[in-house]
DNA sequence: GCGCTTTACTAAAGCGCTTTACTAAAGCGC
DNA sequence: GCGCTTTAGTAAAGCGCTTTAGTAAAGCGC
């Protein structure tokens, strides 16, 4: 209240509790833990009062030295200003908050090794868990590194063995509904902006991608697929370059929304009309998709369940103790937007 | 290694290095925490090396019980999806992982009493100091809850005493300048979009929009201001309602770009074109104002270094103790864009 | 070579919980 | 009323660090 904050923290133990209730520690740690079964009710209503009272808040810091659990959660993301992992952050933090589970936030910046040091970190401040996502790490050591927590799922990856639980979408059958609404509009050279090398998600979409363009009949030309990194900067200067490169292109899937942006702009900047011109589609469907304009044809991956999902799995793993690798894949759904089916607009 | 990961996780143990070193685990504890000034330099190396043998790391969870200090601190936003916030999350992380805290991610969902649960939660979780953004619960109890803390940092709000530093964009002048250049333009009916009533900052945008508009000698209409969720559809639907009832504006001033967005949107479906039946201007020039179209003009607000900013403050708090109450205030900058001196664009 | 400080350590108490092993008293069948 | 189990507790040993108080030996001036 006072002007100044005084270091009187002085918290009240769990030792002043069981002395003022009359009892032992172990009994008010029995109570705080609901382990009634051998314990006089009025014991434990006295407990209570008592705990009230005082305003008792046990040390979770003592707790976790005792028991060997932190009831935290370790999260690892490529960039949290990134609406796809944001918006998965958010799922996350939602059930985690509900079941008493807090959550260590990590952000990589797109660096691999940077991947390994947080998982360091986060090991070292014992989590209970950890939830990676978009991992652009190796396998090997990734692998290496996640054994050394009690649990963990991955997110939009999957290691070769599947030893780590994860949380997949299909991103052969997301690459291969674009590509197929694509065809089916009557576009017959359809260019791809993969996203980073690295990522595998991208991979997959690459996969559906060709699947599509094979059963079409159509024979892919090699420069139709080019990398780039995944923001909108990263997909304008992409666009521009494979539309030089390739003029015979008149449709484009991107590897997400923000490439997906970029591309917009490039081809505002040399007055190609969306989607006459230069039908687009997106992926992720974040809430990006549906503001710029022409809205964004994209590829729906429900994020906020993922991340509950990510949540359940993983809490799962670390109550049960279960070894059950499983994996929830995801299935996309494409959403129809202006950028691939709506009257021509100039951006 | 093999296909289960066993419970096998025996950790070294402060004791073991120093047995295996032939010290005691005072002198171990020393090394660790760099206190050489009375130790044999071959000692110290004798030591480093056992723990680089035996891959010893030591326990945070113990240091902290033993030291009162978690090297951890909370992060409180009312929604990390929403791009501002997602933005100073990521200044914030970055600074803080480069000195060695962890953040603590508390969501609020934009609900004012979540506020506390959460503070209270991190309260529990014995974090050194906390980071709060987008306060919506009024200052009475969030400067009680704030005082459990030896640190706090507010973003985004000015407590009337000022008992908490903070870290504040100068939201009157933001408010000023959007204004002040929609006046420029030529424009005297001009609405306001104030975003959650319960928001500082909006109240101070507002007070920067009156101003400019008393020093341009205009008088203020009443229904010119409205208030709504700093949404994409609340900011669609409110733009709805105001220019059905003020038909005579012809520009809007709004809270974030998430509303401005909506705008765009309520005019693309009314056939209004931007600029010249409505100029639009946005507020933080989040990404999303750069991408949508016709760009948005809007107040940019630096987040990272908001975010690193609060950071600095904080562990200065934490670590100094000193009980320097400052604010820093942000001087905000208009960004130019389309929406208001652009090519008529029907979007 | 006697007191003094300095150097380089150690022993042990404590941080605030949980948990294991133990006990005293009550209940119960016969 | 004798053994047995059940009930309702307690005492004390950790968990893995930090830190305080203390000590033995070396250095030093004179």
């Amino acid at each position: 209240m006072g002007p100044s904050r005084k270091r009187e923290n002085k918290r009240v133990t769990i030792s002043e509790v069981a002395q003022t209730a009359g009892v032992s520690t172990s009994t008010v740690s029995n109570a705080l833990n609901n382990r009634t079964n051998s314990m006089a009710p009025e014991t434990f209503e006295r407990i209570l009062k008592v705990i009230q009272e005082l305003d008792y808040r046990p040390s979770p810091i003592a707790r976790s030295l005792a028991t060997a659990r932190t009831a935290t959660i370790g999260l690892v993301v490529p960039d949290i200003s990134n609406p796809y992992f944001s918006a998965i952050a958010r799922g996350i933090e939602q059930v985690a908050y509900a079941r008493d589970y807090s959550i260590l936030l990590c952000n990589t910046g797109e660096d691999a090794s940077r991947e390994l040091e947080v998982l360091q970190t986060l090991r070292e401040r014992y989590v209970d868990g950890v939830i990676v996502c978009g991992l652009r790490q190796d396998d090997a050591p990734l692998l290496q590194a996640l054994t050394h927590f009690r649990a963990s799922v991955i997110v939009n990856r999957r290691f070769v063995n599947g030893t780590v639980p994860a949380i997949l979408v299909d991103d052969v059958l997301g690459g291969y509904l674009a590509t197929r609404h694509l065809l089916q509009l009557g576009h017959t050279s359809i260019g791809f902006l993969a996203g980073p090398t690295t990522s595998y998600s991208g991979t997959k979409r690459l996969q559906g991608y060709e699947q599509a363009l094979i059963e079409a009949g159509i024979e892919r030309q090699e420069g139709w697929v080019q990398n780039c990194i995944p923001t909108a900067a990263g997909g304008e200067a992409a666009t521009h370059s494979l539309l030089t490169n390739h003029p015979e292109l008149t449709a484009l899937f991107c590897f997400n929304d923000l490439i997906a942006v970029g591309a917009l702009r490039a081809c505002a900047a040399v007055g190609r009309r969306i989607p006459k011109d230069l039908a687009i589609v997106g992926y992720d469907d974040t809430m990006l998709a549906s503001l710029v304009s022409p809205p964004l044809t994209s590829c729906h991956v429900p994020c906020l369940e993922m991340g509950s999902q990510a949540v359940s799995t993983l809490l799962n793993c670390i109550n049960d103790d279960t070894d059950m690798c499983n994996e929830t894949v995801i299935t996309p759904e494409l959403v129809i937007r202006a950028s691939t089916v709506g009257i021509d607009t100039t951006v």
